[in-house]
DNA sequence: CAGCCAATGTACATCGATGTAAAAACAGGT
DNA sequence: ACCTGTTTTTACATCGATGTACATTGGCTG
């Protein structure tokens, strides 16, 4: 009663082991009357087949690791839906691991987890260093999500500068002259809040206003309990600006929270952006204008990508050295679309409370 | 410079292949002195065991699967957070699937994906049959969260209709008498949806208030739009309830967020109320009052029912009889802790708006 | 009808780790 | 030194699927 194994299914249709795998694996030369044969056995016993010898055999698990720092932020969680669903289009299955944002899993997840079970990985990098990814070249293919690292490995992003450039132009358009980045980072990092607030600071420095130092409201992670935080530990010091540009929705959903305590009206007194444009920012109150990422050829790019370098990896030819097949060896570097999605927290008003 | 096998480990450390496997299984009779001659050949060489390997060998993956209808929904990526750091703890890796709550995708969760390499697997189902699961009792072994839906399988919920109950009574309490309930359902399916609506109609019996069919606002999926959407069309109709029971958290944020459009003041006007305890609740305006389910326990627990399933199959023990160890062949059946959260959403004001 | 090529099917080795059975090494007691 | 019983190590088969190399079959040509 126990599972049946290719060779049941041979005994059973009469034939050898080989042609029912012949058969499984859409052999071209078997005959139509075998392959009907085989098939009604499979049928029959129910056999399906066992990735374990098919992978040993093989050297491939037909499994991708996805590697994020949470997933219970919302836009991680979105991504890995659209990444899941487009690796089952390729008959891949993901595993999707968590690194906390901390460095030693992200190293760990590059090197392939200390085995070599995962066909590659697509990694959302928070706390990899460069040189963490310079340290390991090998297998398996690697795909990172975000901020450009280094020029070592296959890269996936939306232009992070430009669209915080063109968020902050869009507050300073609206008239906002005190604007406080919530999130933000000043320092030598390579990471995606550097590249928004560079974006940020090029766009006051266009429209002539001053950059100020103290407008950057660092947090210690990207939730909404952070945002909140940020900003009413601001508010508290008797600042009062009149716009804030969020590194992501969830401090941006945070923030609204913490104004709203404060008595502050959005968009009148406080206008608000976000990046991401997760779900929970169109329907808050007010709901939130955001920069949206195309997510979906976020995990269309990257699964694509990665699954070029595996077959590349499999074949013959010259692993390490990569001097032929041009523009296929040298890591690619993809940008994604993004674009402004405009809504109440900068746009408009909500209309009054309270006429029930 | 390909990867090293154990073969080569042996050959560098003068011993039989098995005495290296001996030493990476922690097998008792190694002498001290091959230990360490064996360990640093395997620190020199970097070898790390094939899974591929092993798993052929051992007949298991180390592997569980966990199947939620989706990930983007803040509940079932905060669950599977919990699922995945539980399962690390005992050295097994999750792969997460989504059902997108389709009946033929639970189905073959719980058939094993149509191959054997998931050791267990966790399921969240949502459109699942009872008669599914009688079909399948084979491996692998499964345990289900949410609602009980046979006695067949292992499964872990809060009481959801204490629950329910609980949550209606707080309303009754409030004073509240034109209670809906968003995403409610009266019909014979044995979901979650089911069993909080027999809870709240539970409550409204024991305050001697009428039942009406009319109060279940039914929706199309639990995401905020589904909930924002609901509610408007009741307004629209010229309804005007005094508390909403929402039957998750995404409900009764889209709820929020209709309620404001049609200038009710929350609570004042109409109180509301979730399940789940996202994240989302804690920082909208208002701040959302929830059933907040032990979701650390939830995954706790299903982790080691499933491992023990798991362990139990593995046993030559008699299989598919079930009659000797008592209270471990029979399903087992736990209900985690829950608590009622009151936040303003029921019990206070944001405070007044526009005092900046 | 012999002869040959292509289409089809088979036996066997292989992927890497580990269980089995048995051999080798070693200790202690007389 | 010799036997006994235990520890330590080894050779080999095994898990399931598939690639390799070869055997067989059938169809077609000359």
């Amino acid at each position: 009663m126990a599972r049946p194994r290719i060779k049941d299914v041979a005994r059973h249709a009469g034939v050898s082991e080989k042609t029912v795998s012949n058969v499984l694996n859409d052999y071209v030369h078997v005959s139509e009357r075998t392959r009907r044969v085989v098939q009604e056995a499979i049928d029959h016993l129910g056999y399906r087949v066992n990735l374990a010898g098919r992978h040993l055999r093989s050297g491939r698990s037909g499994i991708i690791a996805l590697v994020v720092p949470e997933l219970d932020v919302p836009y991680f969680a979105e991504l890995a839906r659209h990444v899941v669903r487009e690796a089952e289009k390729r008959s891949l299955t993901v595993l999707i691991h968590q690194s906390g944002g901390d460095r030693e899993r992200e190293r760990a997840a590059v090197a392939g987890f200390g085995s070599d079970f995962v066909d590659g990985v697509i990694l959302s990098p928070l706390a990899l260093a460069p040189e963490d990814l310079r340290a390991h070249t090998g297998p398996p293919p690697t795909v990172l999500l975000g901020e450009l690292l280094t020029d070592g490995a296959d890269h996936v992003a939306i232009d992070n500068e430009r669209a915080a450039r063109e968020a902050t132009e869009h507050l300073i358009a609206l008239g906002r002259r005190r604007i406080l980045t919530v999130g933000g980072r000043d320092d030598e990092g390579v990471g995606t809040a550097q590249a928004r607030t560079r974006g940020c600071r090029a766009a006051l420095a266009a429209a002539g206003l001053a950059y100020d130092p103290a407008s950057l409201l660092p947090v210690e992670a990207f939730h909404m309990a952070d945002g909140a935080a940020a900003v009413r530990r601001t508010l508290a010091e008797g600042v009062r600006p009149d716009a804030l540009l969020c590194l992501n929705d969830q401090l941006a959903l945070g923030a609204l929270r913490a104004l709203r305590e404060y008595g502050a009206r959005v968009p009148e007194d406080v206008a608000v952006i976000g990046f991401d444009d997760v779900e929970g920012g169109r329907f808050s109150v007010p709901t939130l204008s955001t920069v949206a990422p195309d997510k979906e050829a976020v995990a269309r790019v990257a699964v694509a990508l990665l699954l070029h370098r595996i077959d590349e990896a499999a074949r013959p030819g010259l692993p390490p050295d990569g001097s032929d097949r041009p523009g296929s060896a040298c890591p690619q570097d993809r940008v994604v679309a993004h674009r402004l999605v405009l809504r109440e927290s900068t746009e408009g008003a909500v209309g009054p409370d309270g006429v029930w």
